[in-house]
Order: C-alpha cells, then structure tokens, then sequence
DNA sequence: CTTTTTTGATCGAGCGCTCGATCAGAATCG
DNA sequence: CGATTCTGATCGAGCGCTCGATCAAAAAAG
C-alpha cells in the first residue's frame, strides 16, 4: 500500500530469504514462525511420498493446524514447494559459505569448499534429490528464484576458484575454464546424491571427495585451454 | 498355454527390449507398430508439459486414435512412461555402442566414446532431463529396468576404460577409480542436458567435450589412487 | 461368387474418485 | 466487543480407466 520507496526492491528480501508470498496473517512474525513449521513438515513429506502424492491435508495435519489455516499463510500448494526449495538451498549455501569466510583462500580454501560441499550432498542427499525432481512444477518466477539461488552457490565456487589461481601456485585458468570447474564441483556433488544407492557399493564419501578434489586439481596441471 | 521351455524367461526380450507389458491385441506387429506411435506421441507432449500435465486422452489423440485403443495397447499412464524411457536409454545406448564396435579399443576409442555420449546428451537434452524428472514416478519393477539401463551404458564406458588402460600408453587404474569415472562421464552428459541453457552462454557444445576430455585423460595422469 | 458368420481392432461416453481450494462461522486475543 | 486467527464441511474441476457398442475385413458356408 503505502511503500515509500521509488521502484520495487528495497525490502529485507535478502535476510529472510522469502519474499512476496501473499498471507491474510498480519502478524509478520507468526507468519515467519508457521512457514517454518509448514517447510519441515512438508519437507519430510515430500522427500517420503514425493510432491505429487502428498495431498495439502497431509501438510496440514503434519503441521498441527487445519487446511484452512495452511491457506492462510500460503496461496497453494506450490508456494509450499518453492518455500521447501529456498530452505533447502539456503542451507547448502550457508554452510559453504560458513567455509569461506573462515579460510584465507587459495589451495586449501578449494579443497575445504569442495570437501565442504560434497559432505553436506551427502548429508542432504534426500533434499537435492527432491529439489530436482520437483522443480518443473514450480509457477514460472519461482522456478528462476530457484534456479538463481544454484547459480548463486555455483559462483562461490567460481570465487574460490578465482581467488586460489592468483593467491597461490595454481596456475590461472581463464573464465570459460573456471564456470566449466565451477559447475563440475556443483553437479559432481549432486551426482552423489543421486546415484548414493549405487556409489555406496563402490566407495564411500571419504573415497568420493578424494577423487573428485584429485580430479579437480589436476585440471591446474593441464596449461592449454 | 502350451509354452514348451520349461521356465518362464524365453522370449525375445533383448531383441524388442521392451518385454511383458500386457495388451488385448492378438497381432504382435501391429502392438509394435502402435506402441511406437504412442511412443512418439507421448515423447513430444511429455517434453512439452511434463509427465503429469499430459494427460491420457491428449496421448490418445495425439497418437491418432482413441482413448479407448490406447488402453488395448497398454495397461496404464505408466506403461507409456516406461516406454518413452525405454526409447530413449535405447538410442544413447545404440549411438555410444555403435561407435565402440567401430574403433579399436585405446586412447583414440575413449576419446571417441566420450564425444559421441556428450554430442548425443546434447542431441536429446530435453529427453534426458524428461527422463530424469518422472523415473520417480514409474512402478517398483519399471524403475528398475531403467536404472539397470542407465548402468548399462554407464558400463559401457567403464569397458573402454578398462581395455583402454590394457592397450596402450596410459596408466592402468584400480576397479574404483574406473568406476567412479565412469560415473563421472554419465553424469556429466546429463550435466550437460540439465544446464545447457547456462553452459551454452558461455560454451559451445564442442568446447565443453575438449573440457571434459581432457579433464578426464587428466586422471591418467595422476597415479596414487 | 455371394451370403453369412466370426473375429478382433476401434471407439468414446461415462463412472468413480481424488484433491486443491473456499468460505462462513467459531474460537481466541487484546 | 472488535480484530485476528483458526476450523473443517463443502465444492467441483479434472483425470485415469472401463466396457458395451460398432464396424471392417477375414473365414466359412452355400
């Protein structure tokens, strides 16, 4: 209603991560305080039956409250997926993020990225498996929040990779290059949780991330590209 | 009824690869011939708005016939879900054996196999990301025969590896780490599939296989493991 | 060859049911 | 008591699948 400022983008959008989703709910703070409990439950659920299957009475009950009340703070079923997504995303980005800022970069900050990442994969196998099963369902502007919020953990990699080729003995690669890492790291971690049921026969996540990070390294053995 | 052999699994199975999915139709050329149109049928529309949104009746129509016939010729939404996959893992398949069954095993085979997945990946991206998106939703016993494909031509690379570290200059590697590269490739040709409309702003098709190539001949390189 | 019968592929209206969403009223809060 | 939040019965569009009817052509009969 009454925004004072001039165009469309100042709000707090970044701290809470989810903006825009219409509630009846004045109350900002039970709002925040129910989606919370809507995405855990509805989380397991998913992840459990998949998104199709579970029915919005399912989310309801699991939640504590009635249908009614779920349709109070979201608009449908769909705004609980893309809720589900952003939390999902927000804790793989926050944790390797959480590495970042604690090592000085350069070879060692990659390899800790990398372990980092791969680990928390692994950890959240079920989630990322989900998330991209389920993506093609979100409404159009989520399924491009989503799928920012990926490139957005990509390029920290992208970063660390910068930062590594000039502060240390690596050689530099040049940008191409350095997406093409980038997204390597970024899928490689979703591989293993795709095909966990299958990798598991042949080697555990120690073993895993040893290869891809030797893998990965030696790309900065090869001059040409 | 009067079936000779005295166990259960005769049949030309692994010739027509699509086995034992019921029909009323006595005429086994025209259930071909039909489950190939329908094949055809669904592949567009599933590609163009999901397995989900799709529903019976548009396949029928689609298909040329009505939805009455389209259930003489499977039992279910789902049989059509598992042949639209079976086809597909069938022309990956064919395309990356036919190459193997042309050049002498080695470097020069590797490097071949590894062009013609990643150009077929990228050929069939919509129908590689279609196929990842809605195996979850195939019955138990169809999930599995399309997973035992993906590892089949998952083994195919693992194949040239191995004969590949026998015959020529390269280093041999251990049963694993030929595993987990073979892995990698797959993974990386859908990789392909999954992001292309990112990759291809910053790379051609070609340029990500010399990527991938060389990133890959990278681990011969490297011999602890 | 003509007529009759049989076969089996095709058709599509309709059944049964699920499930997302609504809204009028009850409960709770301040 | 007014405002806010919660409730759950109710709605109805949409969908997978069935099944008796239809019909063209093959087979059998005359």
């Amino acid at each position: 209603m009454q925004k004072t400022s001039p165009k469309e983008k100042p709000s707090q959008q970044s701290l809470n991560r989810v903006p825009e989703i219409p509630t009846h709910i004045k109350d900002a703070n039970l709002v925040q305080q129910r989606r919370r409990q809507i995405v855990d439950a509805a989380v397991k659920l998913f992840v459990e039956n998949g998104f199709h299957k579970t029915t919005t009475r399912q989310i309801a009950r699991a939640t504590g409250f009635s249908i009614g009340s779920l349709y109070e703070y979201v608009a449908s079923k769909e705004d609980v997926l893309y809720l589900v997504c952003d939390a999902i995303h927000a804790e793989v980005e926050r944790s390797v993020a959480k590495i970042l800022s604690g090592v000085p970069m350069g070879r060692e900050a990659l390899s800790q990225v990398i372990r980092e990442y791969l680990t928390i994969c692994d950890r959240m196998s079920d989630h990322i498996l989900l998330m991209y099963q389920v993506t093609q369902f979100l409404p159009p502007q989520w399924k491009k929040k989503v799928l920012e919020n990926e490139l957005r953990i990509t390029g920290l990699f992208k970063e660390v990779l910068r930062h590594t080729t000039s502060s240390s003995d690596l050689p530099k690669l040049n940008e191409n290059t350095s997406v093409l890492v980038a997204h390597n790291i970024s899928v490689l971690g979703q591989a293993w949780a795709f095909r966990r049921w299958f990798f598991a026969r042949h080697c555990s996540i120690e073993e895993f991330i040893a290869f891809q990070t030797q893998t990965i390294f030696g790309i900065f053995s090869q001059n040409a590209i």
